[in-house]
Order: C-alpha cells, then structure tokens, then sequence
DNA sequence: CCTCGTCTTGATCGATCATTCAACTTGTTT
DNA sequence: AAACAAGTTGAATGATCGATCAAGACGAGG
C-alpha cells in the first residue's frame, strides 16, 4: 500500500501535528491572546495530544518563539509579495498594504487587528526574551517598507527621511488598528489613513515642485 | 482618643482600603496585563485579603472597570491640564503630551507604554463588555486634542479635518509606543513624531500661504 | 524478525486561577 | 450596653494552568 488508501484528505487534513499545532497556536494567540490562551485549547483545536506538543515544542514559550518565526517566513510570500504583485506603483503600494489589513479587518468585523503589534503590546514588557523575536518581524516589515519608499526614487523629496518614514507609516497602521478596535469601528483607522496620504500628497508635490523648477 | 495616636502616616499610607486596591491593580494591569495579574498578586501588593477585593469588587472584571473609571477621572487634572498649563500654544501643546508620554517611557527603559493602549489591544476582542470602557477613554483623549486643534483657529488650513488630525495624533502616539517598546528604544517613536511635526508645519505653512494671499 | 529512533497517548503532577464564605473586628446608632 | 452595618480575616473551593513521564504505536534499516 504505497498508493494513499481511501479519500484524498484535504490539504488542511494533510498538515503535520507539528504543523497542525503551529496553525491552532498562531490563531488562537491572535484572537486571545499568548497568557489568555491555555496549552490545553492548543491542543483541542489542533486535535493533538498534550506529549505531542511537548515532543515538537519544550516549552509554550518555544511554541511562541515557532509562531514568530513563521510569521518571518510568511512575510515575503503571503504580505508583501501579493502587495507588490497587485500593486506596480511603489508609492501606492503603501496604501495597498493598508487597504490588506483594512479588508482582514472588515472580514473579522473589527476584531483581530495585527498579530505583531497584539502580542507587542503583551509580551514586550513581561517575557524580555521573547522582544527581540517581535522586534525583529517588525524590522523585516519596516525594511518591506523602506524598500518601496527607496524605489518611488525623487517623486519623494531629497532630504525626505525614508527611515523615518517607513517608520511613521507602521505607527499609523498599528496606531490606527488600535483605535479601530476599541471603537468597534474602522473610522479612526480610515481617519489616520486619509491624513497619510495627505502627508504623502504633499511631499510627492513638493518633490514635483522642485523638479520643474529645476527644468526652467 | 479622637486625635490620631502617635504618628502621622504619611500620604501613601493613608489611602483606604478600596484606593489601596486600586492602584495597586492599574499598576499591575499596566505592568504585566489584565490576564497576566493574578488576583493574589493584587492582594499582596495592596497588603490587603481576598474578601476585602470582594468586598468593594464584586469580580476581577469589575475592578478592571473600576481602573478604568479611575483612568477617565485622572485624565484632565492629571494629562490635560498640567500639559495645558506648561505650555501655552495650542499646536504645541501636542508635542508637549507626546513628549510626556515620551519622558514616561525614558523613566521606564521603555517599558510600559500606555496602559490604556495595552488593556485596548489585549481585552477588545476576548471581553466585549470592557471595551466601550476603553472607548470610552480614548473618546476623551481624542476630544482634548481636538479642542486644542480647534483653539489653533486659522493656524491650521480651514479644509484640515480636525477630527481626523485628533484621530491622527492618537494613532501616532499609540503606534510609535508599540514600535519603541519592540525595539527597546525609542527611535521608533521618535522618528514618527518627528514626521508628525513636519506634516503639521505643513499645515501651518499652509495656512500662512494662505492669509497673506488674501492680504495681499 | 528484530530493533532503534520518532512520534503518540493520556494519566498525572503541583501550582496557581478567580471566587466563596463563615467567623471576626470595628465603629456607629439607639 | 445592645444591636447593627461596614469592613476584615484567611481557610477552602473546584477549575484550570503549564509541564512531566512512562507506556505504547509505528515505520525504517539491519
């Protein structure tokens, strides 16, 4: 019986346990949260057993470290990447990026938010060892940004400071998610959104401005 | 022996029972998070018994509501106000509740944060009946700095949305904190405050572009 | 067929979780 | 001084916490 017998499982059927486990933990830390989700709602939802989990992962703070590692390797192809593909203008990208999350959002009606910046805000006080993981993911998406802010080339000002601004513009995602969800409301996050892009209005016209003048 | 006996306690000791749980709690909930603090952490650090909690708090939950019923009284006298009076110019007036935020932060080694933010992030979705509470808070944040935006008058361009500028100055803060505190340092938050101020000189620019074309 | 390493099963551990409660002290009212 | 409410004490509850571990299942290599 090389040949699988029976049904072809579906492909959520054909993950792994520890793929099984890694699935049920990144979701259930997103919605409640790393200290309010209990090893034993783990393994219910993933349908595992509790030395299973202990065989793959020797702690729950090493499942966690597991979960941040993979949200690193699913930034490229699963955020980022379907961004650039959906999206050729570099500056537009930004608000493509924005316009993603917005729609998770609406999807969950205003619930969720940012996976990162939830656990951020839980973990980065309380488990110092666990920080540098956030941090780095964080990095990773700030560098995404940074790139396409790199690529809009003189459309942005010379002395516009695009370290900054990749900076500013995960503030305003993260700011603004935060206030979508104790509102219950995408306003605030929609409110945010519309005054960055008056911020980026002005400076691709200032960068214009500069350009015709230099032409004359 | 109406009068006190012997010593005077000195101001911290004099809190009732009640207070003492209080602050203990907000400290603790804004330290380690709402789920992260066990009630017998809160007992031991008001020096108080568990009946005495259950006493003027029915639940873990209704203590949580209590902090943050404490958290809207504190917020005039004790953010709004002081900022108000140190500095008299309106538009600086949101830098100058930024950088207290800030100073906060360089007190802590950027821990902590805002503790509204983190109770916003960790409880909106898992506990629906706190999060109006916290709405509610944020709803009065908002309106200090849209008083102050407003008071700036034709400072600001007169098309600005102001409600969005309020909406905006909130998301930088709570974003640029979230930021910080991944990284363990405060450029994050700087560097997205620094934006913050280029975008309002803009603003204001704006505007004076604007009144002296009328004078003219 | 046997064995070894990988993985699974599920009972079990002590610690901690939020909460309850009856007994007790204290201060006020009559 | 009797009665009563307000507040305190601390033991005890069952549930759940993260984690351990011995026993078994399973496939691969000899």
């Amino acid at each position: 019986m090389t040949e699988d017998s029976q049904v072809d499982p579906g492909p959520e059927q054909a993950l792994g346990t520890r793929d099984k486990i890694l699935q049920a933990a990144a979701r259930l830390f997103h919605e409640q949260g790393y200290t309010g989700t209990g090893v034993a709602t783990i393994l219910r939802e993933a349908g595992v057993h509790t030395g299973s989990l202990y065989h793959f992962f020797g702690t729950k703070d090493d499942l966690l470290r597991a979960v941040l590692k993979q949200y690193e390797e699913w930034l490229e192809p699963v955020v980022l990447g379907p961004v650039e593909a959906s999206e050729p203008d570099p500056l537009e990208r930004v608000f493509a990026l924005l316009d993603w999350y917005r729609a998770g959002m609406v999807e969950t009606g205003c619930r969720l938010g940012c996976p990162l910046g939830n656990l951020a805000l839980e973990l980065s006080d309380t488990h110092p060892e666990i920080r540098p993981h956030i941090d780095v993911n964080l990095k990773n998406w700030r560098a995404g940004i940074r790139r396409w802010l790199e690529e809009a080339g003189d459309r942005l000002p010379a002395d516009c400071d695009r370290d900054a601004l990749s900076y500013f513009v995960l503030t305003v995602m993260e700011g603004g998610l935060l206030q979508a969800r104790s509102a219950g409301d995408l306003a605030p996050f929609d409110a945010s959104v519309a005054v960055l892009r008056d911020h980026f209005g002005r400076l691709v016209r200032q960068a214009e401005r500069y350009s015709t003048e230099r032409n004359t």
